[in-house]
DNA sequence: TATTGTGAACCGGTTCACAGCG
DNA sequence: CGCTGTGAACCGGTTCACAATA
């Protein structure tokens, strides 16, 4: 029965698993809390509690088995298997993201884009397919598709949003500067470029 | 004197912002706290908690005035003097960042660009000139450059981040899934993609 | 009367110190 | 002996109820 974790800690266990995958591919065996925490720039307790949370262990006097924890993470987030994705409006970010090379690993597989733009549907950027806007449920229905990346324009992220969640779609990777209103079992992952350089402005402020 | 705004509640303010410009281009004169909690999706104590924390102000029986308030935390938020932005790494992504629309507004002005591509070198991408990296520190000086995003691969990300932090730059919008290792007084906004979509993965789940 | 502003209570994540154990 | 695992203390953000006020 997994325990209800805290979303804060879900997403340092993602930085964990990151780093853990570098480690196992330099063939590096065993790593310790300070050594994990070190490199997610988080404290050695922290990741101590954060991994009891997981449900991972460790071997005392040693630290955590790399390949192990690995693996356990992964299952925990999810990440074995597959996750079939769709890129909807494909602008110049949507075909940025079609060769975006680190979603190749963890089995999130890019399988078609979304476009209202008549001069857009039928084409093909690298190997995706642009289908219309309006077959959304189809292809979700035919591809199985789990996951959208949300890269239309802003006046129109709500509108596709909608579309999205009435075609079944649950889960949302939101590029646009906006908040969107989705219904509670649909889970929605703001990527806001604009609200991290405001962040930064803030921050870079001489009294920030 | 600003009192230390907790990093959670920026973020928030920020939200509320936009919320703000849009219903200031909307003629819309007042909000309440209620009305700008349902728009950024939280609650209305959370908006005025946050607003006092802003030190900014509304008034009882009515809400507060857009218009004040927009300025109140643009001014905060030190969105009211220019930016100025270099793009890192000249590669599909950071291609798609030069005319992104969104950072039109807000006195974010994209400079140039950089690589170390000497087939990139020398060209430009729309109106953005491209630079040899090894000339940063030149160009930081020139231009006064404030802020980087950041988007060469992977295994070049902390190279590149050392770089700019030698050259000057205190703000980098880090879109490399990586945690950059940086001083204290440099300010890191990661943008990851590949984060985002684990998280996702682990909230879609059955028993997520 | 409607809505802000705020002190107090609450809650939950973080930190700490140390016990547990290989 | 070294490092994990954990109960307890701490801290800070969130929620709440209500007083203040336009």
């Amino acid at each position: 029965m997994p325990r209800k974790i805290p979303s804060v800690t879900i997403s340092r266990l993602v930085g964990y698993l990151r780093v853990l995958t570098g480690l196992e591919q330099s063939g590096v065996d065993y790593v310790t809390s300070e050594e994990l925490g070190a490199a997610a720039r988080v404290s050695a307790h922290q990741v101590r509690k954060d991994l009891v949370h997981a449900e991972a262990s460790g071997t005392r006097g040693r630290g955590y088995t790399v390949a192990i924890l690995r693996r356990e993470l992964s299952s925990l987030l999810g990440l074995t298997r597959d996750w079939n994705v769709a890129i909807v409006g494909m602008g110049r970010l949507g075909q940025a993201l079609v060769d975006y090379p680190y979603f190749q690993n963890y089995n999130f597989r890019l399988r078609c884009g979304f476009d209202n733009d008549p001069s857009k549907v039928g084409r093909s950027f690298g190997a995706l397919q642009v289908h219309d806007t309006s077959d959304l449920a189809k292809y979700v229905e035919e591809l199985g598709l789990d996951i959208a990346f949300l890269t239309v324009p802003v006046n129109h992220a709500q509108s596709a949003a909608d579309a999205l969640v009435n075609a079944g779609i649950r889960g949302i990777l939101n590029f646009t500067p906006t908040v969107l209103q989705v219904p509670q079992d649909v889970r929605v992952e703001p990527i806001d470029f604009v609200a991290g350089l405001k962040r930064l402005a803030y921050y870079l402020q001489p009294a920030g």
